[in-house]
Order: structure tokens, then sequence, then C-alpha cells
RNA sequence: GCCCAUAUAGCUCAGUAGGUAGAGCGCUUCCUUGGUAAGGAAGAGGUUCACCGGUUCGACUCCGGUUAUGGGCUCCA
């Protein structure tokens, strides 16, 4: 006899030993079709497994987020199976859940999305033929014989400490794996291979090249489809794309890596940077500027050449060898030993928007996404240890502030002590603590990574969400116990002792580049009227109106509004279409009427028209409206 | 850096069994002087098809290399 205890404290009996399916079904038909696996004390396990002894069972159904990924494991042997009745030869490796889907590797000769056809043919019948997946335990030795033409596989088995294996069978097909899987391949109601790429045997150069195919799985179709129109929405979005159609940025071959911006992309570069100044004004900043190129003897004291070297660009300059700066701290060191300062100037926030140079290797070039020049929304922060947790609170404040701005949400994640680190375990403890405190008070979860900090000090990294609910780390909190050292800081305390200040490197933007993509791509370049590059386009209905239209501009433009007048010999349709796809905020035309009353006719965004507004009515809410750096559309 | 793919006009892209190039948009000019999402016509524009070599009577096309870009690996702001 068996007791099963749910969730809601019911205790099912059984007389002899039953498998999850049979408990699900004596709850109910229905349920029993939406579960996927069971929890059984905190275990994972298969629905068709026995259960012999008393125990408290959670099932897993499809509306569970673990559920997913089970249906994107069982997924990934599908595709395998699928693979290996095609190509024969084809040696399967590891086959991993990954964030959107599921991939396999397998030793084979280069496929590419020709051959995606046939292979989800075949994925599709082994769904239709509706596969149980029976779980086999076998010895080590059982394993190694029946995976003994596969040397990865082989490899794997070694590398298990446990005697028991267990390998799961889906009609001919049988693969290692520690499960748990669906009852059955026919749960799989949407999957798609979606790419190849090359990928390392345990990512390493060294090993042999294997091909990897990614593929997602969904329990239902309509949410494949949901994925796949993201994907198409983050394309239609692509930085790259509407940056070249906006004329914001360009990329060019003479400096790979380096981006161009654009006269309407510095408009809006500038647009940022004076938000930014403005807030770390007002958040008791200052801004201070360091060169870009300095002494390799500098990068030698702070650590940089040799543990950064590979990243780094040199320079000879009168046979002495020079670094472009890859970062800003090493600086902000000799701009801090420049002054002599009191407990009392403690707090010291120094800002500085630095261009750092890195170099990147040259496949991980992505538009703004991964460059090889950047300007960094740096500050070092100089404190107390005693400071450390408010300082803390007051970025995490500022960060807030700035990113709802933009209307992008975010999530923090705390890094701790890596194995290879310096200082020691008070010190250690005290910023970690410092960190954590500083987050509880801000009073937001957090994530933490176990051993992911730097070798110099915890840091948090804020991830921001956008609007296709993609997640990007932009902001990084670093606290720094090695800088301080190597450059010998100090400050006078009040028992007139030297003391050792405490040091954070802080960004938020990140990336001004990165982030500035990310913007174009959160906004699909649509961007709020305080941001975008051109505010305004006026439109003469007419050429006789043009010199009026000018005036307009001019009025317009001293009160800081960004417009352009559109006098080209093209039809009104056709002027007001491209201000429409260009996204341009406010359109503004022109005919003989307006000019007589000195009106303007508004054209928003959403198609909506507004006529016979006076030039002061249209400034007075605009220029408020920019001011106020508003997200939502203005309504004139 | 590695794997795969791509590179043709300012942009998006077509094209040629290997016989020295096209479209749409944009631009210029002209006609139209228009009232809220594409008016019409003509024209210019490629140091000739990323660059360097090779094969060939002949290469934009085939082969090799280089560079850049894209997708991955790795790394990371």
């Amino acid at each position: 006899m068996v007791n099963i205890t749910l969730p809601d404290n019911s205790i099912k009996v059984f007389e002899s030993y039953p498998n999850g399916i049979d408990v699900a079904i004596s709850i109910s038909e229905g349920f029993s079709r939406n579960c996927v696996a069971m929890e059984i004390n905190g275990r994972h396990l298969d629905l068709t497994q026995k259960i012999k002894e008393d125990c408290s069972l959670k099932f897993i159904t499809t509306k569970d987020k673990e559920a997913l990924e089970i249906l994107r494991h069982s997924s990934a042997h599908v595709m395998a199976e699928a693979v290996q009745n095609l190509y024969p030869d084809a040696l399967l490796t590891i086959g991993p859940v990954v964030e959107d889907g599921f991939y396999y590797d397998i030793d084979m000769k280069p496929i590419s999305e020709e051959d995606f056809p046939k292979i989800e043919a075949e994925i599709n019948n082994i769904i239709k033929a509706k596969k149980t997946f029976e779980r086999k335990v076998v010895s080590k030795d059982e394993a190694l014989e029946i995976f003994k033409n596969n040397p990865y596989k082989t490899e794997l088995i070694n590398e298990l400490s446990d005697q028991e294996i267990s390998l799961y069978q889906q009609g001919g097909f049988t693969d290692l794996c520690r499960g748990p899987h669906i009852p059955n391949t026919g749960m799989i109601k949407g999957i798609k291979l979606m790419k190849t790429s090359g990928a390392y045997w345990r990512a390493d150069q060294s090993k042999a090249q294997l091909q990897r195919l990614y593929g997602t799985a969904f329990f239902d179709k309509k949410d494949l489809n949901a994925y796949l129109h993201l994907i198409e929405e983050a394309k239609k979005r692509d930085h790259r794309k509407i940056g070249t159609k906006l004329d914001l940025y360009s990329f060019h071959q003479e400096a790979a890596g380096m981006p161009f911006f654009h006269a309407k992309g510095m408009e809006m570069w500038n647009v940022l940077l004076e938000y930014w100044r403005e807030e770390h004004k007002r958040a008791g900043y200052v801004e201070t500027k360091t060169p870009v190129m300095l002494s390799r003897h500098l990068w030698e004291q702070s650590g940089h050449w040799e543990n950064y070297r590979e990243n780094m660009y040199t320079s000879v300059v009168d046979e002495e060898e020079y670094a472009i700066k890859p970062m800003n701290c090493p600086g902000g060191m000799i701009l801090y030993k420049t002054g002599s300062y009191s407990y009392r100037d403690l707090p010291l926030r120094a800002g500085e928007i630095g261009l750092v140079h890195r170099h990147e290797k040259s496949g991980a070039l992505s538009g703004l996404f991964r460059v090889r020049a950047f300007h960094q929304d740096d500050a070092h922060i100089f404190m107390t240890p005693d400071q450390i947790e408010s300082e803390i609170l007051g970025v995490l404040h500022l960060v807030d502030r700035i990113y709802s701005r933009f209307g992008l949400g975010f999530h923090l994640e705390l890094s701790t002590r890596p194995k290879k680190s310096i200082g020691s375990d008070e010190q250690w403890e005290a910023a970690t603590n410092g960190l954590k405190n500083a987050m509880n008070k801000y009073g937001k979860d957090y994530v933490i990574n176990e051993g992911d900090g730097a070798f110099y000090g915890p840091k948090i990294d804020i991830h921001i969400k956008d609007a296709l609910g993609r997640t990007w780390q932009c902001g990084t909190i670093q606290l720094d116990m090695a800088l301080p050292e190597r450059f010998d800081l100090s400050y006078k305390g009040a028992d007139n002792e030297k003391h050792r200040p405490i040091m954070i490197h802080r960004v938020i933007y990140g990336s001004i580049e990165r982030f500035f993509g990310i913007l174009v791509e959160h906004f699909a370049g649509k961007f709020p009227l305080w941001l975008a590059p051109v505010q305004a386009v006026i439109l003469p209905i007419n050429d006789d109106l043009a010199p009026h239209a000018h005036d307009v501009r001019q009025k317009l433009a001293q009160q800081g509004i960004r417009c352009e007048v559109d006098t080209r010999t093209e039809s009104l349709k056709k002027k007001i279409r491209d201000a429409q796809v260009n996204y341009t905020p406010l359109i503004i035309t022109i005919g003989e009427k307006e000019r007589e009353t000195s009106t303007l006719s508004v054209r928003t965004l959403d198609g909506n028209v507004k006529m016979g507004v006076t030039i002061e009515e249209f400034i007075s809410p605009v220029v408020k409206h920019i001011r106020n750096r508003v997200l939502e559309d203005i309504a004139i």
C-alpha cells in the first residue's frame, strides 16, 4: 500500500504501486493529459516511474515553466532520432535545453537550412507515432557497451560517477539521459528547427568541430507561432537596419567595430548625455575626463598589462610604449591621487564619459551591440567603508530613475567571490554584505551568481528588459578592493590617520553605443518626442509657402525643437507618408489658411490631425513635453 | 580567433552555360501647386560587380587568398 500526499494535503491511497499517470488519472482524466512529469521529494521524475513508497507528489503540468524545459529536452531526443534516421553515420554528442529552445551537437558532415524540411518531416513522423519515452537503468559497463561506437558518449559515460546510468528509449532510438521526459512524443505540438552552426566538442577549439542544430518546441502550436512572430518582430527592429533607414549611424570596413555617428544620431546621442548629466549632477556627481592613451607604466601598475593585454591597442610614442585605454579606472586613480582628501570629502563621485577601445575578436563584432570603440558612462565613487551601503543604494535609485525614463524594466544579479581573487575573507564579506544590504533596502529581488564576481570584488549587474521582453546587461556596480591598494589611495580619517578608501566602478547606460542600439530596438525606431532625432517636420502645401514654412521653423528651433522643412517637389501625401514612415512625431502642414491666421495644422503619428493650432498653442505643450522627457506620445 | 554563409548603384535586391550589368526606392531636372500615408516624365549615377592573385582567347560569373558583414562557437559593456 502506498500513501501519496498531494500539494493540497489530500492523500491518495493505492493498493499496488502506481506510476505517475495512474495518480494523475485518479485526480481526473483531463488533468492527466496536461501532466508532463512529477516532482517527488524535490526530484523530477517521469510519470511512467512506479511509486513504491509513501511520498509527497507534485505534478508538473504544461503550465509550469519546468514543463517547457522537459518538453524541449524530449524534443532534442526526437530531433536526434530524426537526424540519426536520415544520417545513420551521425554521432550524437550532447543535446541540452537553452533559453529559447534546445540544440544537439552532432558529429556529422555540415548541413544547412536546406536540409531542414526533410529533417522536420522525419521529426513530425516521430511525433505522430506518439512514441513513449521509456526509462532504462543500466550499469556503467552496459552503457559503455551500448555506446561503444560513439566516442563522445563513451567520454560522457566515463565521467559519470553513478554506477546506475539511465537511458531513454523512444521506439528504436536510445539515448543516454538523466531525464525526465514527457510521457510520449505526441505531446510536442509545435516544433521547429531554427538554425545550424559549428560548435566544438566541449567548446574547445582543439577538439572536433561538430554541427550544432538548434530547435525550439512548445506544447501549443499557437505558442510556437507567437515565438516565431517575436523573432520576426525583432528582425524588423534590428538597429542596424533602422539606423541606416533613419540615417543615425553607419559601419565601415575602414574601422571595423567602430561606429560612425551621423548628424541625426548625434542629436540623439547628445540628448542622452544631456539627460545623463542632469541626473548625475542632481545625484551629487562631478564630471571628469582622462586621456585616451596612457603610458605602459600605468597599465603595469593597474594590472591591466598583465591581465588584459590581449584586448588592448598599443602604440609607441617617442620610444615609449603606450596603451589606448580599455577602461577608465587607471586614469581615475591618477586623478584621485592628484588631490588630498579628508573623510569629510567622501563620498567622492567622479563621473566620466570615457572613450575606451577593446580589441574584441573579429567574430564577436555585431552592430552597436558589440564594438571595439565605445563610450562608458563611467563613474568612480571613493568612500569610507561605512558608506558602502548608502552609496550602492544611491546608485540603485539613480539606475531606477534613468531606466524608467525609457520605459525599461530591470532586474538585479549579485556576483560573489570567485575562486581566484584577492583580498581577505573579512574584506569580501564586508563588501558582499554591503551590496546585499543595499539591495535589500532597495527592496527588489535579486539573483545570486555564486563565484561570478571579478577577482577584485563583488558586483551587481543590472539587466534591463526591453519592449519585446528581451534582457540586456547594461548597468553594473563593481566594488574594487584592488586598485585603491595598487595605487596606494588614501584619505585622512577623523583620527588623523591615513585610511584606504573603498572604491566602486559603476555604469548605467554601460556602453552608450550599445544602449543606443538597445533603445533603437526597444522603440523600433519610433522614439518618444524628447529623443526623436527630428521632432517636427514642416510641410508647406505649395512652393509659395516655403518662406513662411522657414519662418515657422525658425520660431520652433528657437525654442529648441528639432525641426526640418520638406520643400521637395513632391505631393503633400508623399511628404506625409515619408514623415510617417520615419516616425517624425509631429507633422506640421502649412497652407494659405494657416499663413493668414498664423496657425499650424498638426498631425501626430497616430494619424490624428488638429487644424488651427496657433504657434504659441503648439510651442508651449511641446516644449513642456520635451523638457519633462515624457515617454508617452504627445496629444495636440 | 574558429565554423558556415554572404559581398553587384546612396538603400533594398535581381542577373549572366564564363562574352565587360539591371529593377525599385533615393538623387537631379522638368511638368503638376497639391489639404493629410506613394502625381507624372526625363536624366545622372557602377573608377564595372569588396580587394589581390590564378585558370581562360576572354572572369562580375570558376578556383585560391585577403578584408568586411551576417548567423553561431568563445568572450563580454
